[in-house]
Order: C-alpha cells, then sequence, then structure tokens
DNA sequence: CTGGAAGCTGAACTCCGGTTCCGCTTGCAT
DNA sequence: ATGCAAGCGGAACCGGAGTTCAGCTTCCAG
C-alpha cells in the first residue's frame, strides 16, 4: 500500500521541497525532543539547514507540526503494539512488554511528555485517530493477557493509557526516588490478577 | 508559636498592605486553580482588586507567586497528613484514604496539575522544604501500614510522590474512560500486599 | 495634627516568539 | 533550452504578557 496517511499533503511535492519537509520533521523531532513544547520555530528552521518561511510553507501554524510529530510517535507506540501481537509467549508479560518499550520511547522524547503528561492536552485531542489505533491494539493485548489468567480482569484499554501518562509525567520530574522505570513497574504491577482469588 | 515561615515577609507590613498581600493570595489562588500557568498577572490583580504594581510589591515575580502558592498547597497536603496520623483504623486505608483526600484537593487546582503532572519543574524545586514535610510524614504513614501487613513492603515515599503526580496528569486529560479517580485508586490497588506470599 | 515613609496605581515599556510577505531561486513540463 | 509556478529565505511585523516607574494616596508615629 502506498502512505494514505491523511495527513500527508494531498498533491505530489517537487523533489527538494520532499527532501526539505523531511528535514523539518527530522529537526522538529530532536528539537521537540530536547525543549518539548518551548522549542522554537526559529531553532527547528536553523536545524533544518531552512528558513522560517520554508517551515510555514509546509505547516501552517507551530501547533500543526506538534501535533504532526504526536501523530508519528502514537503510530510508533501502535507499531510496537503490532509487532508484540506477531509474538508467542505469555501475553502478559508480551503487555508489558510493549508498555516498557512505548515508555522508553516517550522517555526520549520531552514534548511526548509534554503531551501525555497533561499540558498540551491540544496536541493529543488532534491525534485522535491515531489513539484510537492504539486503543484497538491495547483492547487485543488486553483481551489476550485476560484469558491468559494472569491480568486483573476489570482492566480496560484507558486504564493502560492513564497509567502511561502517568507514568510519562514522572519522566518530567528528578528527584532522588523519582524514577519513571521503577513507576512504570508498579503499574505493571497493578495489572496483575492476585494469585487466585 | 509565630508564623516564622521564612516565605513571609520579614518585618511588619502596613495593615492595609497585609490586607492587600492576602486578597492577592487569593485572587491568585483562584485563577491559578481556574487557569494553570497561563493565569495572568493582570487578571489576578483586577481579581483581586488592585493595580499590577501592588502585585509585584508584594511578590517580585510571577513566578515567585506561583511558587508561593504552590507552597500553600503542600502544606495543606502536609496537615492532611497529620491529620490522618491523629486517627484510629487500619493504618493502610488511612494511608489510602490521605492520598484520595489530596488527590481531590489538587484536581480543583490546575495549577497544581501543572506542577505535579510534569510542566512547573521549577515550581516543585523550589518547594522543596514543603515538600520533605510531606515525604517524612508519608514515611510515618508506610511505615504503619507496613506494620498492618496490607502494604507491599518496599514501598518508598517517594512512590506515593510519583504515583500522586502521575494521577495528577490524568486530571488534565479529558477523554472516554479518562478519570482520575479510577486511576487512583489503581495506584492504590499497587500498593497491597499480595494476600500473602 | 501632620510629616514623611510605605504603599498604591496603571499607563507605558520591553522582550520574545510566532507569523507574514515579498523578492529571489529552482525544479520540471513542454 | 526556457518559462513559470512552486518553493525558499529571512528581515520585518505584531500582539501578548511580564515588568517598571513616576506621581499620587494612605497609614501612623510622634
Amino acid at each position: 500500500m502506498t502512505t494514505t496517511t491523511t495527513t500527508e499533503p494531498e498533491r505530489q511535492l517537487r523533489a527538494d521541497a520532499r527532501r526539505n519537509r523531511e528535514r523539518i520533521l527530522e529537526a522538529a523531532s530532536a528539537a521537540l525532543a530536547e525543549c518539548g513544547v518551548d522549542a522554537q520555530i526559529d531553532d527547528i528552521a536553523r536545524r533544518a539547514g531552512v528558513g522560517v518561511g520554508t517551515v510555514y510553507r509546509h505547516f501552517p501554524t507551530k501547533e500543526a507540526l506538534l501535533v504532526e510529530l504526536v501523530r508519528r510517535k502514537f503510530r510508533v507506540f501502535a507499531d510496537h503494539a503490532r509487532e508484540a501481537l506477531e509474538q508467542e509467549g505469555d501475553p502478559f508479560e508480551i503487555l508489558a512488554g510493549v508498555m516498557r518499550r512505548n515508555a522508553a520511547t516517550a522517555a526520549g522524547d520531552v514534548a511526548m511528555q509534554h503531551a501525555l503528561g497533561g499540558v498540551g492536552e491540544y496536541m493529543l485531542v488532534q491525534a485522535e485517530t491515531e489513539q484510537r489505533e492504539l486503543l484497538a491494539l491495547t483492547e487485543q493485548m488486553l483481551d489476550r493477557a485476560r484469558d491468559g489468567g494472569r491480568l486483573r480482569r476489570d482492566i480496560q484499554p484507558a486504564d493502560i493509557g492513564m497509567l502511561m501518562c502517568g507514568v510519562c509525567s514522572t519522566m518530567a520530574h528528578a528527584g532522588p526516588g523519582f524514577d519513571w522505570k521503577r513507576h512504570l513497574e508498579l503499574a505493571i504491577d497493578a495489572l496483575r490478577a492476585a494469585p487466585q482469588g
């Protein structure tokens, strides 16, 4: 299948334009990963080796650029989930594996922490499609893990979302005893079924 | 004892000044609870029925005002903990009760959600003293609950902090299935000792 | 009562960062 | 080859929000 994401621009771009678009996205990704929402357009343009005007030719507004990157990241999360669904093995551990992998991905991206940690609600709202996709995949993982018997029976896809958002919020905090990996493991433990009733 | 908090201004303020200071704090509290970090000084001044200059006479900078309010809120959290430590009853439930009460407090205050949810790290950093106090009280609650046997033995005070930050981060999100009370209960469940080994 | 220090006001200032826009460059269809 | 639409650069623009300050008002000690 050709890349038919609603996000991509309608008609064929000129070759150099496509190249620039990609460089901008890359630069933006780096800048936002580093500085979060506070990254500046001028900086992004500089990193991309491009004028500010060019950035605005490709993305009507800073917010649009932010949203596009959040979308992409969500697709990465979804890819991880899809890969995991191919694997053999204990479905609970597979679920936990995806959570660990996605958390690690978010850990390197301040913008994503902002989006998930509560600021930049707008970013999430506009990535609704991608979120839904991820939720659907999560549901599959949950179903399997529930059948496996090691997952608490009342856990819903949105629960995973909330917990992951929570973990991301601790990524932004530095402090003694503040460690997102620890937080993540606590969250995963919260999902376990009590060792029989 | 006289109010000897390092935060209060050194020498006796003129009567009207003290009154104004209080009105500003009140107005700021309301504005920040509503708009979070984005609340504007002009708006705060207007709500307080005071000129902007007056706000700046009492707080050198917007950040200082923010920090002061975060500190106060932490003291409220600590008060809740202190009260709880007076109570009789299952120490685990007492701990859970404080968590519920403090979460509910934070739920009505967007600025606090920003501070705890990952933005405004700076606010937390400057409320270090108040945090330490809260941590110490938390430790007492944990010790008792651990002795009671219903608390997972490896839970540390900072864990509670992280979990609470996480819960606050979901407060900022609206969405189907996103419900901070649910998140909080999951967090509390994560603390429970497995029903024997 | 009264002098003067403390406090107040709010228009004006400053800074900063997103956005615009116009003249120039470049890819590509013919 | 070549014309021209698509794309690019980046200085300039603009609005918004924190902060300042010069003159006026109010409290209160003596």
